[in-house]
DNA sequence: AAGTGGTCTAGACCACCCC
DNA sequence: GGGTGGTCTAGACCACTTC
C-alpha cells in the first residue's frame, strides 16, 4: 500500500505546521522515527526525503534532519547585496571566505567571461549563512586586470560594495541562468549536503557601467532556503 | 563503501555522454540494470535518482527511465510565448487542454489576483510538450469580467496571443516567483511523475498595458527540462 | 498476462560528528 | 565511544502500463 508513506508524510507535516517542531529544530533520529511510525528506516527515509523535496525540512550530513525556516526572497536583478537583502527580511547574514586564488582562466571560465586571450582571474570561494545556517556556496571569478590589489581587501564583505568603493565599478547589467541540478562534490562538502543532493544553481555574468564584463559568479543554494522573485 | 554508488553513477554517465543511449531513449529496466551492475534494486534506484537530480535522466511513472534532452532556455520576461520560444530553439511544441471551468475565486487565488470582492474566474489547466515529451503543467486563472466569451475560443493556442487579438490586452508587466518544490498530486498525475517528485514551480502575475492585473499563472516544470535565462 | 516502477520488510556495516 | 545518517543486501507484494 502506498498509504503508509502518505500517512507518515501527512502526520509529520501536521506536526511541523502545528509548531510541535520549530524552525531549525532537529527532528528525532531516523531510527527513533521509524520506531515511532512502526516502519523500517528505508521507508522512513523516503518520507523524510519527500518532505525535503517539498522544502519543509532539510538535512545536515550525518547530523540529522531539521525544520526549514521560511525561504529568503531573492531578486537577482536588484542592486541590493546579500547582507542588505537578508537584513531587510529581518534575518541575520554572515559570510565566510573558504579559498582565494589567482590563476590563469580555465577554458570553461574563459568562455563564460568571453576572454579573447589567456588571462589571470581571481577565484573567490565563500559560503553564506542566514540565521547561522549555511545556505549558499558562491564562487566569484574576476578578471584580474580589472581588480588590482583585490586580495588585500576584506572579502567577507559584499564584493558589489567593494567594486564600487575601491574601483568605482557599478553593476549596470547582468545576465543569469537558474538551473535545478545536483550539488558537485566540493559544494556538497561546503554546505554539509550529502553528495548529489538537489541544489539550485545560478550562474551570473556582471557588466559595469561602461558595458565591460567584470566577473562571473556561480551560486549554489540549498533549494529550500530560497525563492527567486522578479518584478519586471 | 560509498564507492559502489559512485562508480555506477560514473559508468552510467559515461554511457549517456558517450551517446550509447540517446535522447529520450529508454534505459534498461531497474531489474536488468541491477543485474548488470551486480547490485540490488534499491542501490540501483539510488544511482538512477542521483542522475535524475542532476538532470541527466528522467522517469515516467511505471514506464521507465529515459535520457533527458537538452534543457529549454526560458526567459519569463520575454514577450515570446511558449510555442514560439520552443520553435526558436528548433524543438517541437504542443499544448493539450485538460480542464476549463469558471467559478468564484478561492481565497488563495483571490489574494494572488488582489481581488477586492468575490468574483468569478476562469481556470484553465493545460499540459505542454516539447518533442512529444510532456514537460509542463500550467494553470491560468483569469478574472472573468475582463475576458467575456473566453471559453468559446481555442485554448490550446497561446493565451498571450489570444489576449492581444481578441481583447487588445498586452502583457506590459509581470511579476513572478521561482520555487523548487515537490509536485502536488494533480500535477504529478498530469506529468507522469511519481507523487512528491521534484519540480520547478513558477507563479506569475500579469498586468496589461493599462496596469490592470489580468491573470495569474502557475507553471510546474519537469526540473530537467528547463533553465531560466534572464538578461536585464 | 507479462513487465515496469513504487513501496516495503528486516536486517547489516561504514564514515563521520559530537561528546 | 556512542549516535547519526549514508550505503547496502536479498528478498517481497502492489499498482499500473503495455501488449
Amino acid at each position: 500500500m502506498k498509504t503508509q508513506l502518505r500517512s507518515i508524510k501527512g502526520i509529520l507535516k501536521e506536526q511541523i505546521a502545528g509548531g510541535i517542531y520549530t524552525c531549525q529544530q532537529k527532528l528525532p533520529s531516523e531510527r527513533e522515527l521509524s520506531e515511532l511510525f512502526q516502519t523500517t528506516r528505508i521507508t522512513m527515509k523516503d518520507a523524510l526525503i519527500a518532505l525535503e523535496t517539498e522544502g519543509l525540512i532539510y538535512r545536515e550530513e550525518r547530523r540529522g534532519w531539521f525544520v526549514s525556516p521560511p525561504r529568503l526572497r531573492y531578486n537577482p536583478l536588484s542592486r541590493s547585496h546579500f547582507h542588505r537583502m537578508v537584513e531587510e527580511q529581518q534575518r541575520q547574514a554572515a559570510t565566510r571566505v573558504l579559498k582565494i586564488e589567482t590563476e590563469l582562466a580555465s577554458s570553461d571560465i574563459g568562455k563564460v567571461l568571453e576572454l579573447k586571450s589567456i588571462q589571470p582571474v581571481h577565484r573567490i570561494q565563500r559560503v553564506r549563512s542566514i540565521d547561522n545556517r549555511v545556505v549558499l556556496f558562491v564562487e566569484n571569478c574576476l578578471i584580474a586586470a580589472l581588480f588590482p590589489d583585490l586580495l588585500t581587501h576584506d572579502l567577507s564583505q559584499s564584493l558589489t560594495a567593494l567594486y564600487d568603493k575601491r574601483y568605482g565599478y557599478q553593476t549596470a547589467r547582468s545576465r543569469f541562468d537558474v538551473i535545478p541540478t545536483a550539488a558537485p562534490e566540493h559544494v556538497a562538502k561546503a554546505l554539509n549536503l550529502a553528495e548529489g543532493q538537489q541544489i539550485l544553481k545560478i550562474c551570473r555574468v556582471n557588466y559595469n557601467q561602461d558595458g565591460v564584463l567584470m566577473d562571473c559568479e556561480f551560486e549554489y543554494w540549498r533549494p529550500d532556503a530560497v525563492m527567486i522573485q522578479i518584478d519586471s
